[in-house]
DNA sequence: ATTATATATATGTATAGACATATAATGTGA
DNA sequence: TCACATTATATGTCTATACATATATATAAT
């Protein structure tokens, strides 16, 4: 196990809760380091991913892109972009919403939702390989997460 | 508290080695965002004020990119770029080093110095305030994104 | 000394995040 | 109806991440 401070080769922390800022910025980046090598072979972002998974969640239900937004794992995300590629590569279609003509509704394809199956194994697999922590200790970390955000 | 699942509308998770990786893509994104706001009205972004932070850690010694690059928080991060932009805006010096041609030397200057302190003061003061735990819980958490990565 | 290899830094390019603004459609109140 | 605000989506721009590649210098091998 190493600790945060030799990570980044820094001696010490003004208190434990900037020194937990710093260790989930840095915790952060391995998680989303080791989950591009998963990515890479298939041309698909982690992002897209996420898209795809929130579309599949909706089991055939037309959902609007600030459906979408509302759900992406970052708020700050751009669902309108994201569309767009995923559009691009066939795995997603998008039609205008009859009641509502400013709306986009958004389905996954059957190529979209072939290739998240396939990624989705992989995925899931590496998730319970890069993290390691016991049963315990992962639930521990579920909830400290959920109390940090308040 | 908003579980994981409240928050981005997500029933149910594979196994919680999945639900803790999406709750730390997650928090990131809710910590960031916070602090974000903080560094909007200095004209330096998170990232560029974590490399003033290392370089001011050597205490006048000159650092090289490469070292720079060891300890920033995301190693796949360009340090040679943001060293680029500190540059442009006077926080930092870059020179030739002597012994060795390929390396360059980079120092903080006390424009920087002044940024950073000034920050600093904020960023803690926030960090402070975005982690709802308390000392006992977010020592744990600490312990756990170490062990985390193994 | 010459060639090959390794290292340090810089650069090119694509995607995403952050944030402001534009455009179109809808809803609301006078 | 008309003016005005609101909402949904798209777009523009900048910064950072991700990763490949280029360039210069240093080191090692022959």
């Amino acid at each position: 196990m190493v600790k945060i401070e030799e990570a980044i080769q820094q001696k010490e922390f003004k208190d434990p809760f900037n020194k937990a800022v710093v260790n989930l910025l840095y915790t952060h980046s391995y998680l989303v380091t080791s989950q591009n090598a998963l990515f890479k072979p298939y041309g698909i972002s982690p992002e897209q991913y996420n898209v795809l998974r929130i579309l599949r969640g909706q089991n055939g239900v037309p959902t609007t892109v600030s459906s979408i937004q509302d759900r992406m794992l970052n708020k700050m995300s751009n669902a309108s972009r994201l569309v767009e590629k995923l559009k691009v590569k066939g795995l997603v279609k998008r039609s205008e919403c009859p009641n509502d003509r400013r709306q986009v509704d958004v389905l996954i394809t059957e190529k979209g939702l072939e290739l998240l199956a396939e990624l989705q194994i992989r995925v899931e697999k590496g998730n319970i390989d890069f993290v390691h922590l016991n049963l315990d200790e992962v639930n521990k970390l579920n909830e400290l997460l959920d109390k940090l955000r308040g």
